[in-house]
DNA sequence: GCCAACGTTGGC
DNA sequence: GCCAACGTTGGC
């Protein structure tokens, strides 16, 4: 299993509109970035990645998992690039924003740190568990 | 195949 | 509003 981080802007697609997709998910379409992409294409079902918001908020603010393994983005006409399906499993109690990332030093190689541009990301089991803790998430019992 | 110019992203 | 970082484009 690994480990991920999604970036979007709240005005274009927030954690709400992550929410109102419910358990089907929803397409995390529009990367246009080969990097990005290529992630997005290692990914499994149950890989679990952060969503973070972007711009003014600048903190991460849920969990989500990937639900559907890559296929065509939809909103690519051409049907070259690929992108996973991802659902909300939850939110942070205390979102973690990205000054308290890099006042953290064990959390200042994250990609989030070191590559600020690159909009789907890889996440160290590490920084994972660390992350969790500052923003009091636990995974919720499956029933 | 190199690299200058340009556009975009996203933090500050 | 600025600008650093990065990706893409296009001339050579």
């Amino acid at each position: 299993m690994a480990y991920w981080l999604f970036k979007t802007e709240a005005g274009t697609f927030s954690w709400q509109d992550q929410l109102k997709a419910g358990p089907k998910g929803e397409e995390w379409s529009g990367v246009r970035n080969s990097l990005a992409e290529k992630h997005m294409r290692a990914m499994k079902i149950g890989d679990l990645g952060f969503f973070y918001h972007s711009g003014d908020e600048r903190r991460i603010v849920g969990v989500v998992r990937v639900v559907a393994e890559s296929h065509p983005d939809s909103t690519d006409a051409q049907g070259r690039w690929q992108c996973v399906d991802v659902e909300a499993v939850d939110a942070f109690p205390k979102p973690v924003t990205l000054a308290d990332i890099k006042a953290t030093p064990r959390l200042t190689n994250m990609v989030l740190v070191k590559n600020s541009r690159l909009s789907v990301q890889p996440v160290t089991p590490g920084e994972w568990d660390l992350v969790c803790r500052m923003g009091g998430f636990q995974m919720p019992h499956k029933r």
